[in-house]
RNA sequence: GGGUGCUUAGCUCAGCUGGUAGAGCGUCGCCCUUACAAGGCGAGGGUCGGGGGUUCAAGUCCCUCAGCACCCA
C-alpha cells in the first residue's frame, strides 16, 4: 500500500467494479414479506447537476441501503430523475434565443424535439456525479418521469381521478407567471417585500355628494374594480353602504359594500375590490356575486376589457399612465412610499399576477382525509416527529390543487375537445372515440396544457415499480421503507405522494419520512448562485485551484455587478483554492452533520479533519499489514496455540460496544453519532492505544502464541471495523479490505455484500476494560509528569510504586510490557509501604503511588505547580460530594445506587487529596 | 398575527428517559519515536442566552423574557 491516502487511485476503479458486477440491483436473500429494504430517489431535475444538498442526501440514503444490504435485506435503491417541466423549458428556450430562435416559432413538436435532445445531451451529468458520490442504486431499473412507463401511470391516475369527479376544469383565479406565460402554484411563488407606493385615489359618489378615498398598492388594477368594500361597523362610512360610485376612468357605476375582511385601520378602510386580480377580492367577490372583469393578456398587458386609452400598454405603462390620468383629473388624495409583499415567481423572478384562467384541478379534500389519518396513527413516521406538525398544518387548510401548466415539455393532459368545446377524458384520442362514439367526421383537437411535474413525481413510488401493472416489484418493495427529504418539499412532494399511494396502491408509499436539514455555507448562509457561495461537491472530491473557482463562480451570474465582491470573497475565503479530499472524505463529513436540526453548516475545515481520519485509517491498516501479511495470524488457531492479552480483549470489548452503538444509531438516522462512534473507535482506542500496545508483543516480548492472538485481533478487528464503517466510507473501506480480509480468514469479492457485524455480548469483557483502564491511567500518569517536567519524550525513566494493591501487582505483572513500551519506563520497582520514598515526582492510579525519582534533574516549582492544580480540581470535588452528602434529603430521596456511588467517590476523593498533601509537603521541604 | 426550531469552549456542533459538561476544527507547549507531520504526547478554554419554578439534584422538565432563523398568513 502506499504510504499515504490518495482517494483518486482508487475510487473509480471500484465503483466501475461494483457496478459492472451487478451487486447494486436487489440481492433478493429474503421474501419480501420479513426483509425487504427500498428507497425511493427524490428524482432530480433530468438536465441539473449535483449540488450539496443532493450529495448529502444521497450519502444518508447510500449509507441508509448500503447497511440494510450488508444486514441481508433485499435492498433496493430506485434511481431515477424528472423532466422538471419549466425548469427544462426554460433552459432550453434560453439556448434557443441565443441562437435566435424561439419556442413559438419553431411549433410544439419541434421544439420537445429540442429538449429531447438537450436531454439526452445533459442527462447523464447527474448520474455521473451521483456515481462520483458513490451512490449504490440499481441503475438497471433507472427511471425517468417522461419514460412510456411512468407516462402510462400519469394517464391512468388523470383519467380514474377524472371519472371519479376528483379533477375538474374550472376558471379561477390562480397565480400567473406573464413571462413564463403558465400558471404556477402557490408553493413556487416567493413573496418578498419590496418597496413600493400606496396611492390614496378619490372615488367620487354616483349622486354627485362627495367622494370617497381609496387606497392601493396597485392602480392599474382600477380599471377591473366592480366594488368599493368598508368595514360594516365602520361608521365613518356606515351611511355609504348601498350607495354606488362612478369609477373614473372607466365610468362604470358600482355599489358600496360592507364586509368584514376589510380592515379599517388600513390606508382610509376602504378598499377597491378587483375580483379578477386578487385573491381576497376574489373571495369578497364571489361573496357578494360581484362581477369578474380581467384586464389582462397572458403577458400581463391590458386588454380589450379596458378603456381603449390602455389597451395594449405593459401592466407597469398603464400603471404609470393611470395615476397620471387621475392625477390631471385631481383624483389623487396623496401618494405614499410603502414596504409590501411582492409575488416572484420561483424561476423567473418576474412578478405573478393573480390570473382568471381556465385549469385543471384535483380535488384534494378527500384525498387529504385518509393522508392526516396515516400521519396521525403512525403508519407514516415522519422523523423527527415534529414534522408531522407542519404537514398536518398544510394539509388542513390544503386547497385544491392547479395541475395544468400553460407549458410544452410535460405529460401533455389527456383530455380532447370537440368543436363544441365539449370535453372528454380518456388514455388515447381513440379510447375517447371509442368510448363516446365519435366518428373520425368529428374533429377533436388535444387540451394544449401539460400537467405540473409535482403531479408525475406524486406517483413515484409506485409508477417506478412498474403500476398500473401489478408485478413482483412492486409486490416486494411497495410500501418502500423511507423517505430521505428535506422540509423544503413536505408540501410539494411529500403529502402529493402519500395521498396518491393511498388512492391508488391502498397503502402509504412509505413507513417513515427522515427529514434532514439544508446544506448551507460556513456562515449558516443558504447557497446560490447569487451570493456567489456554492460550493460544487465535485470539487471536494477532485479539489480546484483557485482561479478555476473564481472563474466558476463569477459566470453566468445574474446580476453582473456582484462579481466583485464574489471573486473578492472566494479569494479569501479560499487562498489556495480547494484541495481534493476524496468521495469518502466528503460523505463521512456529510454523516457528521447530519444531526437533527434543520440547518447544516458547511465548513471545508470539517472535511479536512476527516480526510485526515481516512489518512488515519489507510495508515492504521498499513501497520496491521505490515506486521500479518505473510505471517502466522492465528486463523484457526485454538487453545493453548492463541494467547490474548487484556489489550487484545480490551480491543475486542471496545469493538463489540461500537457495532451496538453503529447499528442504534443508523436505525436512528443519526448518522452524527454513528460517525463519532467510528472516528472515536477508529483513532483513539485502535491507533492511539491498540496499535501501539501491540508493538511489544509483535516486536520481541511476545510469545508465539501471545503473538498469534495479537495478529489474530489486530486483522479481526481492522476487518469488521471496515464493514462497520463502509456504508459511510465504502471506497477505502473496499480498497483496504480486499487485502485484510484473506488474513481475517474471510471471503468474497466485495465487502459491500459482506454482513454488517453483530456485536455478541460474549465479547464485551468488563474485566478487560477495567484493566486496560488502569493500564492507561499508568501510562497517562507517567507522561503527565514527563510533560510538565519537560522530560524528553524517549528519555526511559525510572518509577516507583507504593501503596499498591494485590490486583495492582497482578495488573502490573501481566501486562509489565505494554508500562515499559508505551510509557517509556527505564525500570519499574515496588517499594515497600514504610520505606521512605526519594523526593519524586508523583501521579495516582487509584489508590497506588506512582513516583518518578527528581534525582536532580527536576524543576522543584512546575511539580509543585502541577501538584496544586491536580489538588484544588480534587478539593473543589470534595466540596461539591461533601455538601451533597450532607443534605439528608439526598441520602433519603435519591436512588440508594446514587448514593453509594457518590459515598465511594467521597472516599476517593479523601484518599487521593491525603497522598497528594503529603506528597506536596514533601516536595516543599526539598 | 399564527407556527416551528435554535441560543452549550474562539468557530461548527453533540449531550437519550434529570445524577461529576463532550467532540471536531482552531489555540499553546514539547517531539520528524521506522503505520501515519494529513502525525504523536501533553495543556489551556464553558457561572450551558436572562429570570423564575418543580426536584435531594436541572444544560436536560415547566413558566416567562430576550435575541436569531425558518415556515405559514
Amino acid at each position: 500500500m502506499d504510504k499515504s491516502y490518495t482517494p483518486h487511485a482508487i475510487e473509480q476503479r471500484w465503483y466501475a467494479t461494483w457496478e459492472a458486477a451487478g451487486w447494486f440491483a436487489p440481492q433478493g436473500q429474503r421474501s419480501a414479506a420479513d426483509g425487504s429494504y427500498c428507497i425511493m430517489i427524490p428524482p432530480p431535475n433530468v438536465t441539473g447537476s449535483l449540488h450539496m444538498g443532493h450529495a448529502f442526501q444521497d450519502t444518508i440514503m447510500d449509507a441508509l441501503i448500503r447497511y440494510h444490504r450488508m444486514k441481508g435485506d433485499n435492498t433496493l435503491w430506485q434511481p431515477g430523475t424528472d423532466h422538471a417541466g419549466i425548469a427544462t423549458q426554460m433552459v432550453v428556450e434560453r439556448r434557443l434565443a441565443a441562437e435566435g430562435r424561439s419556442r413559438r416559432e419553431m411549433g410544439r413538436e419541434q421544439f420537445l424535439d429540442e429538449v429531447w435532445r438537450w436531454k439526452e445531451e445533459s442527462g447523464g451529468t447527474i448520474t455521473r456525479q451521483l456515481r462520483r458520490m458513490g451512490a449504490s442504486p440499481d441503475w438497471s431499473r433507472e427511471r425517468f418521469t417522461m419514460d412510456e412507463g411512468l407516462s402510462t401511470a400519469v394517464k391512468e391516475v388523470f383519467v380514474s381521478l377524472y371519472e371519479e369527479g376528483l379533477i375538474y376544469r374550472g376558471k379561477r383565479l390562480v397565480n400567473w407567471d406573464p413571462v413564463l406565460q403558465t400558471a404556477v402554484s402557490d408553493l413556487e411563488v416567493d413573496s418578498v417585500e419590496e418597496a413600493g407606493h400606496l396611492w390614496h385615489f378619490r372615488y367620487p359618489l354616483s349622486d354627485g355628494s362627495g367622494h370617497l378615498v381609496v387606497a392601493t398598492t396597485r392602480p392599474e388594477t382600477m380599471l377591473g374594480d366592480t366594488a368599493v368594500a368598508v368595514h360594516p361597523e365602520d361608521e365613518r362610512y356606515q351611511h355609504l353602504v348601498g350607495r354606488t360610485i362612478t369609477l373614473p376612468l372607466v365610468g362604470r357605476e358600482i355599489p358600496i359594500i360592507a364586509d368584514d375582511y376589510v380592515d379599517p385601520t388600513f390606508g382610509t378602510g376602504c378598499v377597491k375590490i378587483t375580483p379578477a386580480h386578487d385573491f381576497n377580492d376574489y373571495k369578497m367577490g364571489q361573496r357578494h356575486q360581484l362581477p369578474m372583469i380581467n384586464l389582462f393578456t397572458r403577458d400581463a398587458r391590458l386588454n380589450d376589457q379596458a378603456p381603449e386609452q390602455y389597451r395594449g400598454l405593459d401592466r407597469y405603462e398603464a400603471r404609470d399612465q393611470i395615476v397620471r390620468d387621475l392625477t390631471e383629473l385631481g383624483l389623487v388624495e396623496k401618494i405614499q412610499e410603502h414596504r409590501l409583499m411582492v409575488p416572484r415567481g420561483d424561476r423567473s423572478h418576474s412578478v405573478i399576477e393573480p390570473f382568471l384562467t381556465d385549469q385543471w384541478y384535483v380535488k384534494v379534500a378527500p384525498l387529504a382525509a385518509e393522508a392526516i389519518q396515516v400521519v396521525e396513527d403512525g403508519r407514516v413516521r415522519f422523523v423527527p416527529d415534529n414534522w408531522k406538525n407542519t404537514y398536518f398544518d398544510w394539509m388542513r387548510r390544503i386547497e385544491d390543487w392547479c395541475i395544468s401548466r400553460q407549458i410544452w415539455w410535460g405529460h401533455r393532459i389527456p383530455a380532447w375537445y370537440d368543436e363544441a368545446g365539449q370535453v372528454y377524458v380518456g388514455r388515447s384520442e381513440a379510447e375517447v372515440r371509442e368510448r363516446h362514439q365519435l366518428g373520425f367526421d368529428i374533429a377533436l383537437r388535444q387540451d394544449d396544457d401539460v400537467l405540473d411535474t409535482w403531479f408525475s413525481s406524486a406517483l413515484w413510488p409506485f409508477s417506478t415499480l412498474g403500476w398500473p401493472q401489478r408485478n413482483e416489484a412492486l409486490a416486494a418493495f411497495y410500501p418502500t421503507s423511507v423517505l430521505v427529504t428535506g422540509f423544503d418539499i413536505i408540501f410539494f412532494w411529500v403529502a402529493r405522494m402519500i395521498m396518491m399511494g393511498l388512492k391508488f396502491m391502498g397503502d402509504v408509499p412509505f413507513r417513515e419520512v427522515y427529514i434532514h436539514g439544508l446544506v448551507r455555507d460556513a456562515q449558516g448562509q443558504k447557497m446560490s448562485k447569487s451570493k456567489g457561495n456554492v460550493l460544487d461537491p465535485i470539487d471536494l472530491i477532485d479539489g480546484i485551484d483557485l482561479e478555476a473557482l473564481v472563474r466558476k463562480r463569477c459566470s453566468g451570474l445574474m446580476q453582473p455587478e456582484q462579481e466583485k465582491k464574489i471573486e473578492r470573497d472566494t479569494r479569501k475565503e479560499f487562498p489556495d483554492g480547494i484541495k481534493a479530499y476524496g468521495t469518502d472524505a466528503l460523505r463521512f463529513t456529510f454523516a457528521s452533520l447530519a444531526s437533527t436540526g434543520r440547518d447544516i453548516n458547511f465548513d471545508t475545515g470539517r472535511i479536512e479533519g476527516y480526510r485526515n481520519f481516512c489518512n488515519k485509517l489507510w495508515n492504521a491498516a498499513r501497520y496491521v499489514l505490515m506486521n500479518t501479511e505473510g505471517q502466522d495470524c492465528g486463523q484457526g488457531a485454538e487453545g493453548d496455540d492463541l494467547c490474548r492479552s487484556a489489550a487484545d480483549r480490551w480491543i475486542l470489548s471496545r469493538l463489540a460496544r461500537t457495532t451496538a452503538t453503529m447499528r442504534e444509531q443508523i436505525e436512528h438516522y443519526r448518522f452524527d453519532l454513528a460517525a463519532q462512534a467510528i472516528y472515536a473507535f477508529v483513532w483513539d482506542e485502535y491507533c492511539d492505544w491498540y496499535l501501539e500496545l501491540s508493538k511489544p508483543v509483535l516486536t520481541g516480548a511476545g510469545s508465539a502464541a501471545e503473538q498469534r492472538g495479537t495478529r489474530h485481533t489486530l486483522v479481526t478487528v481492522l476487518e469488521a471495523t471496515l464493514r462497520l464503517a463502509h456504508p459511510i466510507m465504502p471506497f477505502i473501506t473496499e480498497e483496504i479490505w480486499q487485502r485484510v480480509a484473506p488474513l481475517a480468514g474471510c471471503t468474497g469479492p466485495t465487502v459491500m455484500l459482506r454482513p454488517y457485524p453483530t456485536s455478541g455480548d460474549a465479547q464485551i469483557d468488563a474485566t478487560a476494560e477495567s484493566e486496560m483502564q488502569w493500564v492507561m491511567e499508568f501510562i497517562v500518569g507517567v507522561r503527565k509528569i514527563r510533560s510538565s517536567m519537560n522530560i524528553a519524550p524517549g528519555k526511559p525513566l525510572p518509577v516507583l510504586l507504593q501503596n499498591g494493591s494485590e490486583s495492582d501487582r497482578t495488573r502490573l505483572a501481566d501486562n509489565h510490557a505494554f508500562l515499559t513500551s508505551l510509557a517509556k519506563t527505564e525500570s519499574i520497582t515496588w517499594l515497600e509501604a514504610e520505606s521512605s520514598a526519594p523526593e519524586s515526582a508523583v501521579s495516582l492510579v487509584g489508590e497506588m503511588q506512582l513516583m518518578i525519582p527528581l534525582a536532580g534533574l527536576i524543576d522543584k516549582e512546575a511539580e509543585l505547580a502541577r501538584l496544586n492544580k491536580e489538588m484544588s480540581k480534587l478539593s473543589g470535588d470534595l466540596q461539591r460530594c461533601e455538601a451533597k452528602l450532607a443534605n439528608p434529603n439526598f441520602a433519603e430521596r435519591a436512588k440508594p445506587e446514587v448514593v453509594a456511588a457518590e459515598r465511594k467517590r467521597l472516599e476517593e476523593i479523601r484518599g487521593a487529596l491525603a497522598q497528594l498533601t503529603t506528597q506536596e509537603e514533601k516536595i516543599r521541604r526539598l
